[in-house]
RNA sequence: GGGUCGUUAGCUCAGGUGGUAGAGCAUCUGACUUUUAAUCAGGCGGUCGCUGGUUCGAGUCCAGCACGACCCA
């Protein structure tokens, strides 16, 4: 990508200009009385007549974002906080100086003005400019103005620019900072208390994932970049902190896809005496809030679906599968809990066997392949097969299931939950059979964490936790196609430098 | 990792079958004191992603590479 060489120099030449009018080429600040943002806000409905009696004078900034010039007189328009405000600026007001000085003035400067409220013949909110101010000099050209900014990956390296020229981009990350915070108002209401925990983990744990490896100098020891906090909260939990909650972002050395960032944002929170039905309650509850926060409603338009945040739908696992089996023929529930059975459905469907998946691998597969995408409601799936849920508790009443749920809508996964697996020798027979398959080869079964064990040991209270992915929750509220589009600097291949 | 598609002016895009590249906006010069994709007249601007091949001749055909988008694992 080259830069226009004649461009940049014909602005250098023009802040050349400008300095020998006088002015500084970067001038230190401006003291504004209103924001372009409020004078919109404050005046958008004020009539012509209401301005013109009572005379409001403003200085306020922006960066000019269009100017279309008529000799000895010139329109333009600044935004500022995602709005625009118009310009008149007429040579016999400012004076012939100061037009000399906004004549040389490209779409990209920032300025500053001084001025009158009024209103244009046809009844555009503008600035009658009575003195510009030269803010700072844009040397490179901005996106045309019309066709804005659309190459995706110039969008994606060069996110200034795609905020400058696309103005839904801005509002994407509005929502965004709306969700994080009105999540947060809602955890504390609920007497959560926000905690950090560590980014660097010696052992990655809680989750089954492959970690980013980095190595400390001074201690000498290999840390990995952590693929969940789940650990180091619990451990928060049997320190006494009964309600635990962390924002933060999570590492995965994994693919990159519309629905996988190697780092991406995550809540995590744990409850004590609690399980995971309660956490179905409180994130319907916490949901409905949510979105009603952000956007005004409970229905959102997803992919050309409507999703409907005010019914939630629960099913287990199993339920799901025979309720979206893909013919009219569906199993019984029996037959998916046989495993001989179960392993001939998953074979008919075509998937490729190895041959040593367990019962709960297989379900798994059906699920994935048969439910997951159909789960465009919100919807529950919970009690999943124990080989999955290496932290989870059991169920009393059928040890080959755990108390998990998995939160849907739009298709995608949004939140993972589950009664915490609080008994210490449980644990570790779980990590010890997580270390067989690592020992086969499967590089994201889940480590041996003996400190995590000991403080099981001194005892954790009956605990139910969830993580909520935010960048997915972000996209249903945005319709967004891609998780790049929520994630400000999403992560590209460097292309090779021009210089 | 595999498949499909894309990469041409600062931006947005055209460029049947191979014959040394165009438009709109931006930019520059001039005109213009209520415009808003301002208008009118005239100019400037290109290593056609990179490397190689086929050919008298490649933006166009072929191969490899880079980057990206989408789909699949």
């Amino acid at each position: 990508m080259s830069e226009a060489p004649d461009h940049i120099e014909q602005r250098y030449r023009k802040l050349a200009q400008i300095q020998q009018l006088g002015h500084a080429a970067y001038p230190h600040k401006f003291e504004r009385t209103h924001t372009v943002e409020e004078l919109v806000e404050e005046f958008g409905d004020v009539s012509a007549e209401e301005l013109e009696t009572r005379s409001v004078k403003t200085r306020t900034a922006g960066r000019l974002v269009a100017i279309r010039g008529h000799g000895k007189a010139s329109f333009s328009h600044i935004g500022g906080g995602g709005k625009r405000l118009q310009l008149y600026v007429r040579q016999d007001r400012v004076g012939n100086e100061n037009y000399e000085l906004y004549r040389l003035l490209d779409v990209g400067d920032f300025v500053g003005i001084e001025g009158e409220m009024a209103r244009t013949r046809t009844g555009e909110l503008t600035v009658f400019v009575n003195q510009v101010f030269f803010l700072s000099k844009a040397l490179l050209p901005l996106p045309e103005k019309w066709h804005g900014l659309s190459d995706v990956e110039t969008r994606y390296r060069q996110r200034y620019l795609d905020l400058i020229a696309n103005p839904d981009v801005r509002d994407i990350f509005v929502v965004r900072s709306r969700l994080i915070s009105a999540i947060r108002r809602f955890l504390e209401e609920k007497d959560y208390l926000e905690v950090e925990t560590p980014m660097m983990h010696p052992i990655a744990g809680g989750a089954v994932a492959r970690p980013f490896k980095t190595f400390h100098e001074a201690l000498g020891i290999p840390l990995f970049l952590r693929i969940a906090p789940e650990l180091y909260l619990k451990r928060l939990v049997v320190g006494g902190f009964d309600r635990v909650f962390e924002i933060n972002r999570n590492f995965r050395n994994e693919g990159i896809s519309t629905q996988h960032n190697p780092e991406f944002t995550m809540l995590e929170f744990y409850q004590a005496y609690s399980d995971y039905r309660d956490l179905m309650d409180l994130t319907e509850e916490m949901l409905k809030r949510v979105v009603k926060d952000v956007t005004g409603g409970l229905k959102v338009e997803f992919r050309g679906q409507k999703i409907d945040f005010n019914n939630f739908e629960r099913l287990t696992m199993l339920e799901s599968i025979l309720k979206y089996w893909p013919d009219d023929d569906p199993p019984q529930e029996d037959e998916l809990r046989d495993f001989g059975a179960i392993r001939d459905l998953v074979a008919g469907l075509g998937e490729s066997l190895e041959g040593d998946e367990t019962w709960g691998k297989l379900v798994a597969m059906l699920f994935e392949r048969i439910v997951e995408e159909k789960l465009v409601q919100p919807t529950f799936i919970y009690d999943f097969p124990v080989e999955l849920s290496p932290l989870s508790k059991t169920k009393d009443e059928d040890r080959a299931l755990v108390e998990r749920f998995e939160f849907f809508a739009g298709g995608l996964e949004l939140a993972n939950a589950y009664s915490e697996l609080n008994d210490p020798d449980e644990q570790k027979r779980r990590f010890e059979q997580q270390g067989e398959e690592r020992d086969k080869g499967d590089l994201e079964a889940h480590e041996m964490d003996q400190d995590y064990v000991r403080a099981l040991r001194y005892g954790m209270p009956p605990t139910a936790g969830e993580g909520i992915g935010i960048d997915r929750l972000n996209m249903i509220l945005t319709n967004s196609s891609s998780i790049r589009e929520v994630i400000l600097f999403p992560h590209l291949r460097p292309v090779a430098s021009a210089e």
